[in-house]
DNA sequence: TCGTAAATTGTAACGGATTTCATTCTGCTT
DNA sequence: AAGCAGAATGAAATCCGTTACAATTTACGA
């Protein structure tokens, strides 16, 4: 199964390796006929030469790597279908690491991305979002970004000063209390989210910043952390629903705890928003499919994928970057907010 | 920026490349306390062998490629996860490659991963999706085959013999029909996909079967084309609904179609499934997630991923493989089909 | 027709690993 | 202490491109 290599087509062309190459690359002029002799050739062989071969001169591959926690969650293919794009005009090929969160993973396709020599990594979720990360799992990023560059997106490493791209949370979720605060509501709960995240963290805190303005607080009874998934919105909520003063808002993590909330609301009987207004967050296409429609914060994810990988093209050719780029999220009010109404 | 390379490590350690090697990779037998000695200095300057120079000997990169047509369908990161969770066991990294079902792109991409010798490719969507696939198309991916095991995942390329791994979307499609038959459905209508992709046309001619089989027939005004997406099931929807005498159940393409139908139906005022039932395709989690639940055809998407990487590493090391396997699909009965209710 | 600059083309080193075959140490037998 | 098998190690070829530098052609003016 040997393949055709250049020395193949510069033999039965007459002609060195080296004009072989000048021709495929427009490296150095070659006379025209002799050009059109070996494109022949090379077409008739279905000629295509080694990538590995010539990365291993060259040392750049234009492979970039994408490292996330969990592709089946809708946000993730958004920021995915973002950098591909921008990618495929620059020449880039994509890696695409699924780590599922899970730091022992993270680690290991990191040796495996400096073993294959990629030209750039893209970082979401995992260790690059929780509070207080050990200093190892930092460290390990930090030494492999002296030789590759690394985008962190929508998270950071405490005193890494890694490039970073992210939507500011704190803002979204402050736009969202600010909206039902609008509404009239007065009891609102915050329901999803690992404790230890910082994307969790953060929108609590924010939450808790607007209601203060207010001379309103959010009370520990009225947080309920969890995972990140439908089932936990779901769980949550019921929860939430069998204390004795239910909320009259409630805002959730992400849009997929919120769908999760939409439908332990409903088979408790509760119209939203009526009854009981949801948030989500993170705008993916899930929170316009959803009946009602879900009122959210959007975050551009598209938009973070692409900055991520431009970022990093001018990071791989030398160029200056800023450190922090941030994007404004927006807020989308649809069906599931509306005015409080008086609890019984 | 150099890198640590063997060489480095083999003068530090006062041995030979080929000692070193050995240690790396345990193909020999080297003494204990040389062995320690190297690996001391590989773990003080925190060596990692370069996979373009192992590759490019070797003739194997450890690399799959997936093809597929949209990421952002919640269908396909599925397939991914399955893929990327039995080959991460096996030593695989994964390149993505979302060809946005562009013949074109597809066509760059192939030549692509011929340059970069990826080890085996699996493709979905596509040209492997349609009824009548150009010659030059099915060429394309046969001569590429020849060098790289190719499976292709829910579809085919006629006379390509090529492997594959499909569910049998017909029979899932009839279970469909039967089930809402059985609930004395008798105007039907189909709603969603392209006309020339096969897994709209294969879904339909078995809609077509199993209402024949029942003296029923698939009339022309009853079936709706459009693509995928949520927005189209809405607009089909809403067409389907403009008729004089509406149906009392339809069947979508797939789930994004259903959610947009559900949508369509109940902005007209009608109830879910009293006055009319929906059926999605695919199981994936947002037929789960939306309200009502969707009845759909689930297909093992996480499973198909999975098959295919087990069929390619078989193929790349020389196995035999079947040339088909086939999922069986399993119809989920939620909420949204009940039985037939008399139309006025 | 000769000389020289410009246009083409060729030679060979290099990138960083793996592996075959040859060579040098060991330790043990007698 | 010599001989020898088996263990440990080394030398060098190989994979397939790119490119600096050298060598050869070609073209054109004098």
């Amino acid at each position: 199964m040997k393949s055709v290599t250049i020395y193949d087509i510069a033999r039965e062309a007459n002609v060195s390796v080296a004009t072989v190459s000048r021709v495929l690359n427009n490296s150095a002029p070659v006379k025209e006929s002799t050009r059109r002799r070996i494109m022949e050739i090379i077409e008739r062989n279905r000629f295509q030469p080694n990538a590995l071969a010539r990365s291993l001169l060259k040392k750049e591959t234009g492979t970039i790597a994408m490292i996330l926690p969990d592709i089946t969650n809708p946000f993730f293919p958004e920021v995915f279908w973002g950098a591909e794009n921008m990618g495929r005009e620059l020449g880039y090929t994509f890696f695409l690491c699924d780590s599922a969160g899970d730091y022992k993973r993270e680690s290991e396709y990191l040796g495996i991305l400096r073993e294959r020599r990629v030209d750039g990594i893209i970082f979401l979720g995992g260790r690059i979002n929780v509070a207080n990360c050990p200093s190892d799992l930092v460290q390990e990023v930090v030494d492999l970004s002296v030789h590759t560059p690394v985008v962190l997106v929508n998270g950071q490493l405490a005193g890494s000063g890694l490039h970073r791209i992210f939507t500011d949370e704190a803002k979204g979720a402050e736009m969202v209390v600010r909206h039902l605060i609008e509404l009239g509501h007065r009891d609102i709960a915050f329901l999803g989210g690992l404790e230890y995240m910082s994307t969790t963290r953060v929108k609590i805190r924010a939450v808790r910043k607007v209601l203060k303005e207010h001379g309103l607080e959010l009370a520990p009874d009225r947080i309920k952390y969890g995972d990140f998934s439908i089932q936990a919105g779901k769980t949550l909520m019921d929860e939430l629903l069998a204390s004795p003063r239910r909320p009259t808002a409630v805002i959730c993590v992400n849009d997929f705890t919120a769908v999760g909330a939409i439908k332990s609301a409903s088979e408790h009987g509760l119209g939203i928003p009526d009854d009981i207004s949801i948030t989500g967050f993170d705008g993916t296409p899930l929170s316009e499919a959803v009946i009602p429609e879900l009122t959210t914060v959007s975050q551009n994810a598209y938009e973070l994928g692409k900055l991520a990988v431009e970022s990093l093209h001018k990071l791989i050719n030398g160029g200056k970057v800023k450190k922090q780029t941030v994007l404004e999220p927006r807020l989308i009010v649809r069906k599931s907010t509306g005015p409080a109404k008086k609890v019984c």
